[in-house]
RNA sequence: GGCGACGUAGCCAAGUGGUAAGGCACGGCUCUGCAAAAGCUGCACCAGCGGUUCGAGUCCGCUCGUCGCCUCCA
């Protein structure tokens, strides 16, 4: 299989380090609901796993959920709730909006204030190896120090730590600047601040910062060299782009990642979908009109990689794709008895060619049609075994 | 500003050097008592200019336009 490594830019066979694929994909801050394109992420690498384990692999993935983090906390004080209180009913309404969809859970669902100790243990040891300083009860990554960071970021067009720099000095209007050696240092633990929850530390009473949880859960559940990571487009930098600086220098051993896959933002009115512009198309009101075949296929009729805009159109000719596997699901029955090589083969084609779904689909719609035409219950049966692997219940 | 991506019919969109898929919308036809549904059918100077080539939507350069990233973000 031939998946996009955003790092090298450039497509790669795909082949795994064991006998079983490591999987990490960044979840979500749980302070707001479900949106498509949360959903097209997710859906995304679900499609994935289901992909590598009908081709013989077995699978083992691990999401992230940010449950303590500054937009949780603020959140919280404006609903008046705990900020644990709030992190567990999104978690809830995440993992509901999801399962609705027929995404499958990932094998390990991993909480960052699970995490505390070995997120100490990870910042100690940057901190003993030179990569990170102390500074009043906080720890930061020191990007100087590091000549290889933004090896990532460089890949989506930030050329070089200079030119990062550069940048991050013309707007140096950050509060940490003054704790901080350098602009472009990022906060591994940070120090209690009046009224937030924190954690003992050797540095005093804080938090984590953002960026390391993922290092240390990545690290914890899969190992220190893992075989793909994955998030949104908009984790590329700096998210990612710290992840990959904070955990080879903790291990000593790289690439931590050896696939990175980026998946792309999903618009609505003609931006990007985002809790701050509000212009959201919730899964679960989605769900009231619209079957989770339906909205399955509306997503997987775009390749993973590209942004794309939801039109309300789109939705019902998605409709109308799944009532047409219904229809063969009608002429078949239950049981898949025949197959059908060459649609078959093309399928796994599409697949292969970095998970090309839209390509895929197409073929299973001509197809069903032509099932329907001609009665022709192989075939049929063929593109119900395959809408499976889709993640599709027609 | 730096860097990156993209620009194919009214809309969505395939296409990775060899006569431009498909879908939606729209028009015509068939079938219908009418309509719907269904079926058949029609509908593209590939943003512009230049270059490489026997041949370019596809490769190279420039121009124009749209969008993204640059410590909120899936």
């Amino acid at each position: 299989m031939k998946l996009f490594n955003t790092l090298t830019q450039s497509l790669q066979e795909f082949v795994p380090l064991d006998d079983t694929v490591k999987i990490y994909v960044c979840g979500v801050t749980p302070y707001d609901t479900t949106h498509l394109g949360h959903a097209f992420t997710y859906l995304t690498f679900d499609t994935l796993m289901r992909y590598l384990e009908y081709t013989g692999h077995k699978v083992k993935y691990v999401q992230n959920v940010t449950d303590i983090d500054d937009d949780v906390i603020r959140k919280a004080r404006e609903l008046g709730m705990q900020w644990d209180e709030l992190g567990n009913r999104e978690i809830e309404r995440f993992l509901d909006d999801t399962d609705s969809l027929n995404i499958r859970r990932p094998d390990v669902y991993a909480r960052a204030t699970d995490e505390i100790e070995r997120i100490i243990e990870l910042a100690q040891a940057l901190v003993e190896r030179g990569y990170a300083y102390v500074n009043e009860g906080c720890v930061f990554y020191d990007v100087k120090h590091d000549t290889e960071f933004g090896a990532l970021a460089q890949s989506i067009g930030l050329n070089d730590y200079q030119s990062m720099l550069a940048i991050a000095n013309e707007r140096g209007n950050f509060p940490e600047d003054k704790r901080k050696r350098d602009p472009l240092d990022f906060v591994l633990w940070q120090a209690q601040a009046p009224g937030e929850p924190a954690w003992e530390s050797p540095w005093g009473a804080g938090r984590p910062g953002w960026h390391v949880e993922c290092s240390s859960m990545s690290m914890h559940y899969l190992g220190q060299q893992i075989d793909i990571h994955g998030g949104g487009a908009d984790l590329t930098f700096p998210h990612h782009t710290c992840e990959i600086a904070q955990s080879e220098h903790y291990s000593g051993k790289a690439p931590f990642v050896r696939t990175w896959m980026h998946v792309g933002m999903v618009y609505q009115d003609g931006e990007k979908m985002s809790k701050s512009l509000g212009n959201l198309t919730l899964v679960r009101n989605l769900l009231k009109e619209y079957s989770a075949d339906a909205i399955r296929i509306v997503l997987q009729n775009h390749h993973y990689r590209y942004p794309w805009e939801c039109f309300p159109e789109d939705l019902k000719i998605a409709a109308d794709t799944a009532q047409l596997f219904k229809q063969v699901r009608e002429l078949i029955g239950p049981r898949l008895d025949g197959e059908n090589t060459m649609l078959h083969n093309r399928f796994i084609a599409a697949m292969e060619n970095d998970l090309n779904t839209p390509e895929a689909l197409q073929l299973l719609k001509q197809s069903a049609r032509e099932a329907l035409d001609t009665r022709d219950k192989n075939l049929g049966a063929e593109v119900l075994r395959l809408t499976g692997i889709l993640g599709l219940t027609a």
